[in-house]
DNA sequence: AACTATTTATAAGA
DNA sequence: TTCTTATAAATAGTT
């Protein structure tokens, strides 16, 4: 009996499976895992550039510490010209003198509304049932515990500089389109 | 009759198409391709660094001049490096580029299922969509509203980094080589 | 922004 | 590393 065989067994190989998007912990596997995606990356990258027209520089470094590079038109030349547009911004709309003007602006009081700025503007956008993580007391916190939530909070800070450099750009391009213009030339 | 229906009309869409990497022409479809593959691109380079650890910037320029950027750590610690040659980021993407004494410690706490901690602790990265919960926290926040956030997310590191001193003192009292911070570029 | 039906990417195994 | 296979994930065109 049994013509018809379920069970996975019958199968060569379980196909695809689903993984956790977290450090892969077998060196083996990573070492695979890397090789592929950084290759989908930039295959990705490619076709978005070739079907749009997008200029684009990526830079990876493995854990292991090796730099692998895409460019279109170069990485280079995408490159210097977005730091000359940074640079050029910078110096246009003074980023230091607005923090530090900032500074001298009643910091006692700001520092006491702040967070509940903060908190308040984000429980506007994201209904946690509870607190957020960042209320959480760091009293009692074991080091390893503290190195985790330090870990989470320059990683979310790393978002907000991110985003925070999109605004740059933004504005930066709808400005007089300085450092654009000379991109992909 | 003809409860079964197996022409192409009885299905809602055609389902992907395959198409030509090519140029798209027609600009309104260029636009929401774009959109998707920008998006897509920085999810796989999202990945890419939260599996194995990689770092990641990526600079992508639109045929309108908007520039986006993805970056892990961060966009310009990524530049600074490679532009410098100084490519020497400690292995794996550790909370901080503290010195020896810490990564050693760090290094045995690691060992205590740093998953576990991160969902139990720290409220996870769940994804909701395309992006995780916190860069939803920050959608829709100004400029100025970023650079508040930015501002008290480093006060409270700057208390873990403290909070950290009393732990590691013991841990390693004569040590002279912690702490010393470094965040984004 | 959502929705499918398909194409494409890729985890595991050889 | 490279190939295969089966499945997960991304996305083109549509609503």
């Amino acid at each position: 009996m049994g013509e018809i065989n379920l069970n996975n067994a019958s199968k060569k190989t379980m196909g695809r499976e689903k993984i956790e998007i977290a450090k892969i912990k077998i060196k083996t596997r990573l070492q695979v895992a890397f090789s592929k995606r950084r290759s989908g990356l930039f295959r990705k990258a490619s076709e978005l550039s070739l079907l749009c027209g997008a200029k684009i520089a990526i830079l990876v470094q493995s854990p292991a510490g090796k730099i692998f590079t895409f460019g279109n038109p170069s990485v280079d030349s995408v490159l210097n010209h977005f730091q000359t547009g940074r640079v050029n911004f910078s110096a246009g709309f003074g980023a230091n003198n607005n923090f530090s003007s900032r500074r001298r602006y009643d910091e006692a009081m700001r520092k006491l509304d702040r967070e509940n700025m903060i908190k308040n503007r984000m429980k506007e956008k994201v209904e946690e049932g509870n607190t957020f993580w960042w209320d959480k007391s760091i009293e009692g916190l074991e080091l390893h515990e503290l190195e985790e939530y330090l870990e989470a909070l320059e990683e979310l800070e790393s978002n907000v500089l991110n985003k925070m450099d999109n605004y740059t750009s933004w504005v930066n391009s709808n400005s007089d389109d300085f450092h654009v213009r000379y991109i992909g030339s």
